[in-house]
DNA sequence: GCGAATTGTGGAACCGGTTCCAAATACCCG
DNA sequence: CGGGTATTTGGAACCGGTTCCACAATTCGC
């Protein structure tokens, strides 16, 4: 490996120089011939560690995953990744298979790592994260979930929700379920429930009873064969799409036609909504969007610009297949 | 910032006896136990970068993906995170989003950033692949295509295509359109295509029609338009799961009841397969399982192990809704 | 009880960069 | 042409570890 000093050698001046010339000091322009010459021909690259060393910090930004397996998080990468790129930062991804524990040690260990920022894709804010989050001193962003103390960008669940909600009742449903998930998540299981509850509020002659389930597809699907047996709504709010997929695999199971006979919505704007019979209504987040903005402000952030604290992402309503309009 | 020389002083020792006491050397158990005292007041951890550059080497393995928005993407990524964890490897991805010009510079990203193996998740092997994967002097392990120069773990597309095959003759079927993609790809448009028709070898009263679209489900869906008019097959075997998916929809289009009307098949095991109605019959890969392995092989070679050249992952057919049986 | 082997320890050099400082050279203007 | 300012350059120190070597202290065998 040729290193910084071979470099000087062969153009015959000092380490300190090559070193100004790639960092741009001040050097003559025969020197930088010289160096440039050299350089060019052994294809030579700084070592990063020795940078890194030195600096005290590096331009990578750590971002961790609760699961890599979820069409919100991969789009969601995928926007980080792209707009990094551009701002020539390097992107490391942490998976966490959605332990928190897991969550909380990564963020130790990108610390330690000296990362330059961290995106945190959270599903949770718990006391242990803000004290690991506050102890690192490393610049962070929380993704999805919104906390007072630190910088977030969060999907307008409540909003979308709300929105969502008006939509069914304009297409005329009276018997409504909501399947959502636990509390412990704010932006799905509350923020949702709460918007989509918001819509439904000082109605008359509107009936909606709360349901729970996971976010596994599977338990969806126990829990819809329960509800069109017990409930028997005209529609099924769902707060995810993948529980909405378990849904529509319900109805079929229950010998119910969709829209027909009973209505699904989602939420998020899974690509796969689109692609079945019959397509999905949902409220689509652009992850990807999304993923930009979060690249965009982690970096702003390292580089101590301000930032407003909280930033919301775009959302649509997508009208499809999936619901059906009830004439009284 | 507490290092080494803080710890060294203030446990009254020399850095070396720290050093020595991190590393395994011999100490005497008196200063073993000031040393940990120390450390363990002060939570000090040894800097990265500086282990980095005396070792010139790091114990982060690379892979490299086309694309973040796959299910085969994901669930290998998530089986190599979690056995390089237990291995004590940190994994760093580098995303491509298809594009052959930046896998090789990513190539060589990773080796300046001195990881001490790469994993390549390859759609094609070109010069280019060849070239730098030898002069980066990194330990290579292929991921879905092979090369003879290189080790690879390959899913066994021939074979899994060859027992498909055999299925939908056994269920039937004489008129078959198969739907696959560019020959470019070796794996995917190649090998399955390959296996797919050795099965239909020297049998009589068999007419496959072959039709090619790209990996997209948009493509799909206009490609099995044209193929339900011109050909009308009894049965559409598709190369990926995502174009089954694109093929269904196309069907239902066309108003055709599957599988009743015109049964399909996939490839891949992609959990959405199981989650629609009707559910597919497809080709299904062990992707996290296969990620399992290249962990374990990865570490293998960084280890200087010898490891096969070339080794096959699991696969399974299964049989779900979306074939019907032929009587004739 | 003495020399040899063993164990424990500190000092210095090194990994490959960056940065500070002082010296050398070039440039400018009256 | 001389004095002062700018520009260019090299040397040395430093970032925070690891490792080699030499020396001191202890243990061992006979």
């Amino acid at each position: 490996m040729v290193t910084i000093a071979d470099i000087a050698k062969m153009a015959g001046v000092a380490k300190s120089t090559v070193s100004r010339y790639l960092n741009g000091g001040s050097v003559s322009e025969e020197t930088v011939k010289r160096i440039e010459k050299v350089v060019q021909e052994t294809g030579y690259s700084p070592n990063k560690f020795a940078q890194s060393l030195k600096a005290k910090k590096t331009n990578i930004i750590g971002t961790i995953v609760p699961r890599l397996d979820s069409y919100a998080t991969s789009q969601t990468l995928i926007g980080i990744d792209e707009q990094l790129r551009d701002l020539e930062y390097q992107l490391i991804i942490s998976n966490t298979s959605q332990d928190l524990d897991r969550e909380i040690e990564n963020i130790y260990i990108l610390a330690q790592q000296k990362v330059a920022g961290i995106i945190l894709l959270a599903t949770m804010v718990t006391e242990k994260h803000i004290k690991a989050l506050h102890e690192i001193k490393v610049p962070i962003l929380l993704v999805g979930q919104e906390n007072e103390e630190f910088h977030s960008l969060i999907h307008n669940d409540y909003q979308a929700a709300h929105s969502l909600g008006e939509y069914v009742l304009s297409q005329g449903h009276t018997r409504i379920a909501y399947l959502g998930v636990t509390k412990e998540d704010i932006a799905v299981g509350v923020k949702r429930r709460e918007g989509f509850m918001s819509a439904m509020a000082n109605k008359v002659d509107i009936e909606v009873e709360y349901f729970e389930t996971s976010f596994k597809s599977e338990d969806a699907i126990h829990k819809t064969l329960e509800i069109i047996k017990q409930y028997n709504p005209s529609i099924i709010v769902c707060a995810t799409d993948n529980i909405a997929l378990g849904a529509l695999k319900a109805a079929y199971m229950s010998g119910l036609q969709v829209p027909k006979a009973v209505s699904i919505t989602g939420f998020g704007g899974y690509e796969v909504t689109d692609l079945i019979h019959p397509s999905i209504t949902t409220a689509k987040f652009f992850y990807k969007e999304a993923g930009n903005i979060a690249a965009k402000n982690i970096v702003k952030l390292v580089n101590k610009e301000e930032i407003d604290r909280v930033i919301f992402s775009k959302y649509e309503i997508i009208k499809r297949e999936s619901v059906d309009k009830i004439i009284n």
